[in-house]
DNA sequence: AAAGGCCTCAACCGCTTGTGG
DNA sequence: CCCACAAGCGGTTGAGGCCTT
């Protein structure tokens, strides 16, 4: 989805593009750019992404074949529905490292850092300004640190007791949540839409 | 049923950092 | 030490899908 801004074509493009590298393919991915990409890497392992991009035929930027691997066709990558676990753990690197996507998505086995950034932009910076406050402020970490961390912390454990004792018993939810916590997807999904942090307040 | 608005996330860009000559 | 190139990182963009009116 993309940044079309010069598709494939170079018509409406800047030219330098075009000048230095021939016609260099941008946005959306083919399923023949991917099957290409994929069976390089199988048979010649990743690395020197620029001459890879070449040698494997694909009219692509080497930034750009690492991208596509690293975030969507690599064999590990984990997407969609972060979970509680994750969403806590996100929270806790956060506030130790900010955004440091890179080194917080290294204890996220599957996530990558642009998954990670995207969850915090969408739905964490979004909360902040509904606050009116900058995800910066001590306001804010203070918010994170002894409201919503907790909160998420007891929705683990209530979701890992409901699971282990019998489904029958209601647990006894310590929640404080009045909304129930209905989806446990706040963390993905276009049906996300209200179900993201609301559950959290 | 259609239109408009909002949300998500793939992919891009520019800058920084690492490495080899 | 300096330069050039490659890789990595964080920020930003915008198409497309979903929801609401």
């Amino acid at each position: 989805m993309m940044d079309v801004k010069g598709s494939s074509n170079s018509s409406s493009t800047t030219h330098s593009d075009e000048e230095m590298t021939g016609d260099l393919r941008r946005g959306p991915w083919t399923v023949e750019e991917d099957f290409n990409l994929i069976n390089y890497i199988a048979t010649h392992g990743e690395g020197r992404w620029n001459s890879l991009a070449r040698c494997a035929g694909l009219k692509r930027t080497g930034k750009s074949c690492r991208l596509r691997w690293l975030n969507y066709l690599r064999p590990d990558v984990r997407r969609g529905n972060i979970t509680l676990e994750e969403q806590l753990m996100i929270l806790e690197l956060h506030s130790r490292w900010g955004n440091r996507w890179s080194k917080i998505a290294q204890h996220l086995p599957g996530r990558t850092d642009n998954e990670i950034k995207n969850y915090w932009r969408t739905r964490v910076q979004k909360h902040a300004k509904q606050l009116k406050c900058d995800v910066n402020s001590k306001q804010f970490k203070d918010t994170m640190r002894y409201l919503w961390m907790p909160r998420l912390i007891e929705r683990i454990q209530a979701a890992a007791s409901a699971t282990s004792a019998s489904p029958a018993a209601t647990v006894s939810a310590p929640a404080t949540d009045h909304h129930s916590v209905s989806n446990s997807d706040v963390g993905t999904g276009k049906p996300g839409h209200g179900a993201t942090w609301g559950q959290w307040q």
